[in-house]
RNA sequence: GCGCGCGUAGCUCAGUUGGUUAGAGCGCUACCCUGAUAAGGUAGAGGUCCCAAGUUCGAAUCUUGGCGCGCGCACCA
């Protein structure tokens, strides 16, 4: 045992302690008070000001509902590399943003208000309901706010858009009227998926998260076709729904013209006795439905359904049908008698309805191969129709069938479901059908079907409904072409998921019929139709003959609380109109409409500064972003509305025409460069995270448990970040020890020993910089890497290596990546470096420069100093708590006088590894040494030959030897014999004892070059005398391997040479060198292994008595062993020094503490007492 | 139904243009250290790389088809 002196000496401002077992959550509530407190995010951009710009977006989240981890996660990575960025000198200004309208906000309120429908939202009024809205969005602010800090997410929440406000609204009216302007929002008449119950359409978003699997009826039901003279026949077409209830507005049966049909015949005689008992439809009465038409592939499974007798009795094609007209299952909009027909543009005249048309959606996958079309109901459906209307001649044409009113109930043309919800009546519906022999099969079908998202048992229906388009498929190429410039990662989502969705892009349903959302800034002229867009409330004011703000504000006045924002909100900006510009005395009047909130939440790259009507040179240097990153589930949500927004408002030329992004040298794209999409996060059982469920921890939890670092670790450097991942709670808190602690650690016995032998950079320093490699060099007694010892250049030259590779791979959004490498090098530090420098931190001698100062000692103290301050820079990004810690321990505190370093480490400038303190051949050395050292500590554990036990010798075989690697490691044999306890290490002369070589094709570099002979060659290789080959090859060069019918020259590096060893000695075998343990022991070398036992026993007293390291004892022996006794009395120095014994004799220690123990079969009784403190130091 | 992703050790996950002996952490077992010490280290056991067929000299890796899980999409009439 070395014993360092200790005294302590007038200090500059030594280290800190250093707890040993650090309490990260309460250290990370004080680090955030000092973040807090001292500005340091301010300060950061401030530093970083006028430097590159890294441009970040942040996706507005939803404060009206509780953050769970999943939004820690998102947090973490949205931090991680601004803060990388800002490090490397770049500016990156982070603003917040919050989304705060639609309907989930409306639907909160209304649970909270007990009501549900439209009517009774109207009831409670518009007005209070919107108040209501606009304080619900603030629900959850408070905890949101609290975990964006706790996990530092450094973020300027001060400064938040909020897409509520009036200066946001308004960037979305600019944007919607010069959508307006140039003709791409335009008002349709569409097949939209409605709620009833709620009175408003929904967006393909919204309808995705409803869908439940239901049974809903399946029904097929008989069209009777018509006679030339328009009179009902015996023969049918087939047709199959799951929705009965679209039957009473059927307009025409699709077939598909190329498709085989085939006529089946009903031969039963019960068939027409039926229908003819009920007698039911006007025209079909007395009449028996014999023929049944369907699609020849569809045929057999209908009759095995059925379980009729039925037989094919014809055949013809789809195009026969078509033109046919046929009755209708209900007469609900039909007129008795023949039907009409209408005049045609090209001249001629057929029926409008009723009739079989071709359409080539129509399968054969299921149901007959005759589609029931239902224009009102279904988007195809409605295709139908608006083709058949422009064959006809203008005002002639079909019109939409309709008997649902908007709230989902019948209207009275169909008085069998009159007021009744549609889906309630789809059993009358059935039965009145089959009461008419209409009604071929009937069964369950399992499907699956949407419902409200926020009112989960309201079923959504299709429904005709006027609506506002922006008309995004235009633009599909355009927006193809964009996506094909952004850096998706992973990159399959560019041509998977996200292009796939482009490239079905239907125009984008816009308006919604609610009230707490942005209104659709359209006024209509009241008396022309004619309508016009608004881009921002003053353009509002300057219309002639405005009127109507006064609503506002009286409603201002009699609550001064309330927030100007409303004043562009429903029910107040409702009330304003002006004078038309189209008809004189008339006015224009706002439509009822407000917008998809997922067009706000598109629209922030620009209208989080209020541009176009303020903010411009905010915006000129904000866009596009550098990076962007959400979960998944925004691929058809905020990365689809940022895109498609951008894309149709500024183009391809758009900005530069404005004078904006002269410098962005190529078009596309915007508003993103790189987006990195997360996976889901999902619950402990695997299962989506659900609050019912309880299948996750709230983050609170986390953060007071294990931290937000470990929380930060656990996400970065656990997976890439694409994966989804399960939310564990074990893995949390085991990514403490493995990285953080294991960091701590070192750090922790830096600091130790540094307030031991004085080191104290400061009084050695006297400008500090950021205490970088550089900074340190200025310093007294700091020697450069090339006159440091070997464990020093090595330790420098993995540092810097790694900072290189961790700059690469962040550069590219790779931190998973970057975070192996940052472990892999604290695992370097903590179990080769510190290990192997203990002998000198505990030699004797200072580090603080002075006198006595050990120059050895003091070259381990500036390396490892360096190396974690580089560490802790490399790690800030990734765990920014616990390497501010550090810092301020050893940098800012260090150095608090006049010569200041830099307060935060998130101000230091990120290393990226100096290639000229890297030495590869000493990094490669030093890898084998270690593997040298493991395989020898693996052949000593196969042979139960423990540590302890010294042993004669240890010989390495090198398997494929660079150059100076034998005689590097020979230079190193007391490293190597200190590792592994033995007395000699030698490079062996003799490697055929131990080990045989034998060589393999290396078939990577053969493969290509022998192709299909390769097989052969291997076998060849094999077979061969090993020895020869490899004599041939240190002879020749190159080796010549025959084999039948061929042969071919191998270079040496195309054969893998691979060395075994031999059996029967001590040998372990790695990728580099066969290590081989003499086994053999000597007297003497028993007698040294039973004296190390003896000194580790009595070590293990000192500790569980629970002395300090400096504390001295009285050792006394007794044993009846003669060998132990000699052993001992032989080393009676080494007991003594290594145990800090004063005196070791053979006899007890008066009034010591005894214990006997085994010493490998010996007995030995042990007395020790602890010497009074007044001798020692 | 269509699309995307995933399936590797008991658990959580890596596996970089196809290449010979598939890795890590945790857990487990044994051992070491006892001046980072309520820590730390070393070693070991543990795998039909979901299944099948194909391409290839060679497949965890590429192709196709299954099966299972997750997510997304909707012309589910």
């Amino acid at each position: 045992m070395r014993l360092t002196p200790i005294r302590l000496q007038p200090l500059h401002r030594m280290f800190q302690p250093v707890r040993g077992k650090p309490d990260f959550p309460s250290m990370e509530a004080e680090i955030g008070r000092f973040w807090r407190e001292g500005a340091i995010y301010q300060k950061s951009l401030d530093r970083r000001r006028g430097g590159k710009r890294f441009v970040f977006f942040e996706g507005p989240p939803t404060a009206n509902g509780m953050p769970h981890p999943g939004h820690c996660l998102t947090r973490t990575i949205k931090d991680l590399y601004p803060r990388y960025r800002t490090m490397r000198g770049e500016y990156c200004e982070r603003k917040a943003g919050w989304d705060t309208h639609g309907l989930p906000v409306e639907v909160e309120v209304c649970k909270e208000l007990g009501i549900h429908s439209k009517a009774e939202i109207e009831a409670y009024g518009v007005e209070p309901f919107i108040h209501k809205c606009q304080e619900s969005v603030w629900r959850y602010m408070k905890e949101w706010e609290a975990l964006t800090e706790r996990i530092g997410f450094w973020i300027d929440l001060s400064d938040a858009y909020v897409t509520y406000h009036r200066s946001f609204v308004e960037s979305v009216w600019w944007a919607l009227a010069t959508l307006f302007d140039k003709g791409l929002l335009y008002q349709g008449h569409k097949i939209v998926w409605w709620w009833a119950q709620g009175g408003t359409a929904l967006s393909s978003g919204e309808v995705g998260q409803g869908y439940k699997e239901v049974a809903d009826p399946s029904v097929y039901v008989a069209f009777p076709l018509l006679d030339d003279a328009g009179r009902p026949t015996d023969r049918a077409v087939v047709a199959w729904t799951t929705t009965p209830w679209t039957l009473p507005s059927n307009h025409f049966a699709a077939v598909r013209a190329d498709l085989d049909y085939v006529v089946l015949r009903d031969s039963s005689p019960e068939s027409t006795a039926h229908t003819e008992a009920r007698g039911a439809s006007r025209e079909v009465a007395g009449r028996a439905i014999r023929e049944y038409v369907v699609a020849e592939p569809l045929a057999a499974a209908l009759v095995e359904k059925t379980k009729r007798p039925l037989e094919i009795v014809g055949r013809l094609k789809g195009s026969d049908l078509v033109g046919r007209s046929y009755l209708p299952p209900f007469d609900t909009f039909r007129p008795d008698g023949p039907p009409a027909s209408a005049a045609r543009r090209d001249g001629g005249s057929e029926p409008a309805a009723w009739r079989v048309v071709a359409a080539d959606f129509v399968t054969t996958d299921s149901g007959t191969g005759i589609v029931h079309v239902a224009p009102a109901f279904g988007e195809v459906d409605y295709g139908v129709l608006v083709e058949e209307q422009a064959r006809f001649a203008p005002g002639d044409g079909p019109a939409l069938l309709n008997c649902v009113a908007p709230d989902g109930t019948f209207t009275d043309a169909f008085p069998i479901g009159a007021g009744r919800f549609v889906k309630d009546c789809d059993r009358d519906i059935t039965r009145d059908i089959k009461g008419r022999g209409l009604l071929v099969h009937q069964e369950q079908y399992v499907h699956d079907y949407p419902f409200c998202w926020r009112a989960e048992n309201d079923p959504l229906i299709q429904y005709p409904r006027q609506s506002w388009f922006i008309r995004t498929s235009r633009f599909r190429d355009a927006m193809l072409a964009n996506n094909a410039a952004i850096d998706w990662l992973p990159d399959h989502i560019k041509e998977g998921r996200f292009g796939n969705f482009l490239e079905t892009n239907v125009d984008w349903a816009l308006s919604r019929e609610r009230y707490w959302g942005t209104p659709l800034p359209i006024w209509v002229c009241e008396s022309t139709g004619k309508q016009e867009a608004v881009p921002s409330y003053a353009a509002l004011l300057a219309k002639p003959g405005i009127a109507g703000t006064d609503v506002f504000e009286k409603a201002k006045a009699a609550n001064p609380a309330l927030s100007d924002d409303l004043a562009v909100h429903k029910p107040y900006i409702d009330a304003v109109t002006y004078d038309s510009p189209f008809a004189s005395n008339s006015r224009m009047r706002r439509v009822p409409e407000v917008i998809d909130c997922w067009f706000d939440s598109g629209a922030m790259p620009f209208a989080q500064w209020g541009w176009p009507h303020a903010g411009d040179a905010a915006f000129r240097s904000q866009f596009p972003a550098d990076f962007i990153s959400e979960a998944i589930d925004q691929t058809r949500g905020w990365f689809y509305s940022q895109l498609a927004i951008s894309t149709l408002l500024f183009g391809d030329n758009v900005l530069e025409d404005r004078g904006v992004l002269e410098d962005r040298g190529r078009p596309y794209p915007h508003p993103f460069r790189t987006c990195i999409v997360l996976g889901h996060m999902l619950g402990e059982d695997g299962q989506k995270m659900s609050k019912s469920r309880r299948n996750y921890k709230e983050p609170k939890v986390i953060f007071d448990t294990y931290g937000a670092d470990a929380l930060r670790w656990y996400f970065l450097a656990g997976q890439p970040p694409w994966t989804s991942i399960r939310y564990n709670e074990r893995a949390i808190r085991e990514s403490v020890p493995e990285f953080l602690l294991r960091l701590w650690n070192v750090y922790s016995f830096f600091v130790i020993y540094a307030r031991i032998d004085g080191f104290d950079p400061s009084g050695m320093l006297d400008v500090p910089g950021e205490l970088a490699h550089a900074d340190l060099a200025k310093a007294r007694g700091w020697r450069p890497a090339g006159e440091r010892g070997e464990l020093d250049r090595w330790m420098l030259s993995e540092l810097n290596a790694t900072a290189a590779e961790m700059v690469e791979r962040l550069d590219r959004y790779d931190h998973f990546g970057a975070a192996a490498r940052l472990s892999s090098l604290v695992e370097a530090v903590s179990n080769w470096f510190v290990r192997r420098s203990r002998d000198r931190f505990w030699a004797a001698g200072r580090a603080d420069g002075g006198p006595e100062t050990n120059p050895e000692k003091l070259d381990a103290y500036w390396t490892l100093y360096e190396t974690l301050l580089a560490i802790a820079k490399l790690a800030a990004p990734f765990v920014p708590f616990v390497t501010e810690e550090i810092w301020q321990n050893l940098a800012a505190r260090a150095f608090g006088g006049s010569a200041r370093a830099p307060e935060s480490i998130h101000l230091t400038t990120y290393p990226t590894g100096e290639p000229s303190l890297v030495d590869r051949d000493l990094v490669r050395w030093m890898a084998l040494v270690r593997e040298v050292a493991s395989l020898g500590r693996a052949a000593r554990a196969a042979e139960k030959l423990k540590v302890r036990q010294p042993l004669s010798k240890v010989e390495v075989i090198l398997a494929n030897p660079a150059d100076g690697d034998a005689s590097w490691l020979e230079e190193h044999a007391d490293l190597v014999c200190d590792e592994l306890n033995v007395k000699g290490f030698e490079i062996c002369r003799e490697p055929d004892r131990y080990i045989s070589r034998s060589i393999q094709a290396d078939l990577k570099k053969l493969g290509p070059r022998l192709g299909k002979d390769l097989p052969k060659a291997r076998d060849a290789i094999a077979k061969a005398d090993a020895a020869a080959v490899l004599a041939q090859l240190a002879r020749d060069g190159r080796a010549t391997i025959d084999w039948a019918g061929g042969s071919a020259t191998l270079e040496p590096e195309e054969l893998i040479v691979r060395t075994t060893a031999k059996p029967g000695w001590a040998a372990a075998e790695g990728s580099q060198a066969v290590v081989v343990i003499a086994k053999e022991l000597t007297p003497a070398l028993v007698a040294e292994g039973l004296v190390r036992e003896v000194v580790h026993v009595v070590q293990s007293m000192r500790k569980s008595l629970d002395l300090d390291f400096t504390d001295r004892i009285e050792l006394g022996f007794e044993t009846t062993s003669a060998d132990l006794r000699a052993a001992l009395e032989a080393h009676q120095a080494v007991v003594a020094t290594e145990t800090l014994a004063t005196r070791a004799a053979f006899e007890p220690v008066a009034s010591g503490i005894a214990e006997t123990h085994d010493i490998d079969g010996h007995p030995l009784t042990i007395t020790i007492k602890k010497v009074p403190a007044t001798k020692s130091g």
